[in-house]
DNA sequence: GTCAATGCAAACTTTTTGCAACTCC
DNA sequence: GGAGTTGCAAAAAGTTTGCATTGAC
């Protein structure tokens, strides 16, 4: 198949970038992830197991930051820590998390956003990042599941 | 008039906690922010402007974690960069966060909670937290304003 | 061969922690 | 007087930057 790597590398050719090693690595790291959100240093451990050890965080985050330009990764922070990255694929999501135990829900853009955008233009915004997750309880982090029980 | 200081302090004191110079002067900072959206390097800065330079930056960090606890301070995060605090007066709200220009808006959480919670339940979440804002675009710094023109 | 990209180290920003000295109750 | 607080300094965590060297094209 042709890889979301592929996809990745090709963008970044199409673009009169040069196509490295290090590159390719961490290309491979987040289309291997699929959904998952890895953090920065998540994606530096990963990438050295690929690669080499040499594969240095300064070099991911720069990579990061060209392929988030370029529109096929978005950084997301779910709560305090590290941010987390994942490729653009498909239309995006926001995020719901579990202030408690951590885990993490997407939610397709097209449930949420014509209802925030809805609220938001009442006060003069246009809602457009999924950048922050919204946070809260997942079900069974949620103290009155067991307080009523 | 009962200032909303005063409130901090007396909180602070019912309590059994103690009440000093820094502590004071934090919580006058906080209650003269009104609704203003201050990081902790403002607090800071502020309080030394009122009480004097010695007021170190871990005496603020702790101040604001033990009002947070009891209830009387939100910290949010509106973008990358610092954390800002307000007291929690009222209800509370959600933020709107302009990616561009950095403005703010307040949404009243009754405005926003009801049609966040329909959405967070259908995946099994609570959503609880106005912990990070939403982010966009606000009226002045959306491109399709000038794009359409 | 040239210039973009890398690896390394060090800076940077924000927040937290260890600890002796202090001071509120 | 004793425990809670403070100020100072240093660490921690996450990210960014400077720069000589390397390697893609």
């Amino acid at each position: 198949m042709a890889t979301a790597a592929e996809e990745l590398i090709d963008a970044l050719r199409a673009e009169g970038l040069r196509i490295t090693a290090a590159r390719r690595s961490i290309c491979d790291v987040l289309a291997a992830a699929e959904g998952a959100h890895l953090s920065a240093a998540d994606i530096v451990e990963r990438a050295r197991a690929g690669t080499g050890p040499r594969i240095d965080q300064s070099t991911v985050y720069r990579t990061l930051d060209v392929l988030e330009g370029l529109g096929y990764l978005h950084h997301v922070h779910l709560g305090h820590g590290p941010g987390v990255f994942h490729l653009t694929r498909r239309e995006g999501h926001h995020h719901l998390y579990c202030e408690r135990c951590g885990r993490t829900c997407d939610v397709p853009l097209d449930e949420i956003t014509p209802v925030l955008d809805a609220i938001a233009a009442r006060h003069g915004f246009t809602v457009r990042g999924v950048h922050f997750a919204l946070t809260g309880l997942c079900r069974d982090c949620e103290p009155s599941q067991s307080a009523l029980g």
